[in-house]
RNA sequence: GGAGGAGUAGCGAAGUGGCCAAACGCGGUUGACUGUAAAUCAAUUCCCAACGGGUUCGGCGGUUCAAAUCCGUCCUCCUCCA
């Protein structure tokens, strides 16, 4: 089996700058695994890195698709396991970082998603929370029982999957293995979850100082009457609403970071009960000192 | 110095004798997660050895079978008049 290293951790922990001195060490390049840095332009509000952070390295499936395209997790997952193909073609290690755990499982592990699943339908749209719960409870009762009724979400997109399958969804995915692909091996940054706080708090700050302002309000005046999911990203959510005038610039802001702590906790919850994760504190007063744990336990595990 | 108003859980804010450990909102914590995932949703949030118990509603004292709610007094804050 391919051997893939994954660097997780909540937003703002360091995982590029981890990222790049792995590269470097192991002499390979970086491949996303996050789903707004997917997207070409959003780049300040996404902590994407800059060219100079990059410090030459190569990074695969960032910074590549318009806002206006509708990517997902069906199209990531085919992308993630071409290119960690691709790694092996050229003998590299498979290095990806990245924050979106769904992305990352159902890549690294075999989900399979079919084609004729993606189809939204508009008929449920007059229908309330409840109704659509009842009728999903009819057509497909283990299903329904995994959903809570104000998922709503959830619940449409399960009816539209047996609606466009043929098939109930709790079938379709118990023919499933959910097996690992790979080998994989993942790396944790993490800090205490009050030094945490303060560090997304400061640094939506520093995307400020950096232009995110700018940067937001381009996307907002080429943008603003569509309605793209990419927009729907931490920071460009907000911002949009405070150039619509429907809130403050101090209430932005404030959502804004309190929309990315209750992000980076949502992160924790996923990386520690889905994938077997080995973690590393960060030591912020000395970071090469936490790389080189991490190489340590590479070079021993690998 | 005088007149009025206010002090409720981390914050905001209901409640004005029993159904109050105290609505609701925010924030926090925990969790779910197979095509919107930086999304969507749920649970929990005074303390504990917890289907039960212990302490709360600025402090102290009182009335009452029973008080966050009534009375007295003290403290703090706000507005107005001097």
């Amino acid at each position: 089996m391919n051997k893939v290293v994954v660097i997780v951790g909540p937003t703002g922990v360091g995982k590029t700058k981890l990222s790049i001195a792995l590269a470097k060490y192991f002499h390979t390049e970086i491949i996303n695994g996050d789903s707004v840095q997917i997207y070409k332009e959003l780049d300040i509000g996404s902590a994407k890195v800059s060219e100079e952070e990059k410090e030459g390295i190569k990074h695969h499936l960032l910074d590549f698709k318009e806002i206006e395209e509708d990517y997902s997790v069906y199209e990531y997952q085919q992308d993630l396991r071409e290119k960690i193909a691709y790694f092996k073609e050229k003998k590299m290690l498979p290095l990806i970082v990245g924050g979106t755990g769904l992305y990352l499982k159902a890549s690294l592990y075999d989900y399979t998603f079919n084609k004729e699943e993606s189809n939204r339908s508009e008929e449920y749209a007059s229908m309330s929370n409840e109704q659509l719960y009842a009728l999903l409870t009819k057509l497909d009762p283990k299903e329904a029982n995994k959903l809570h009724v104000n998922n709503r979400r959830r619940v449409e997109r399960a009816l539209n999957i047996i609606k466009n399958t043929q098939k109930k969804k709790s079938e379709l995915l118990e023919a499933q293995e959910h097996k690992p692909l790979y080998e994989t091996y993942f790396i944790g940054l993490t800090l205490p979850r009050e030094e945490l706080y303060k560090r997304i708090d400061k640094r939506v700050d520093l995307m400020i100082d950096n232009g995110l302002l700018e940067e937001t309000k381009k996307l907002y005046d080429k943008y603003h009457d569509k309605n793209y999911k990419s927009l729907q990203a931490i920071g460009y959510k907000e911002l949009f609403m405070y150039y619509k005038n429907e809130i403050s610039y101090k209430e932005a802001i404030e959502l804004i970071k309190k929309k990315s702590r209750n992000y980076a906790k949502r992160q924790y919850t996923w990386f520690n009960n889905q994938f077997d994760v080995k973690w590393f504190n960060v030591n912020l007063d000395n970071f090469s000192e936490t790389i080189n744990d991490v190489i340590n336990y590479l070079e021993d595990s690998l």
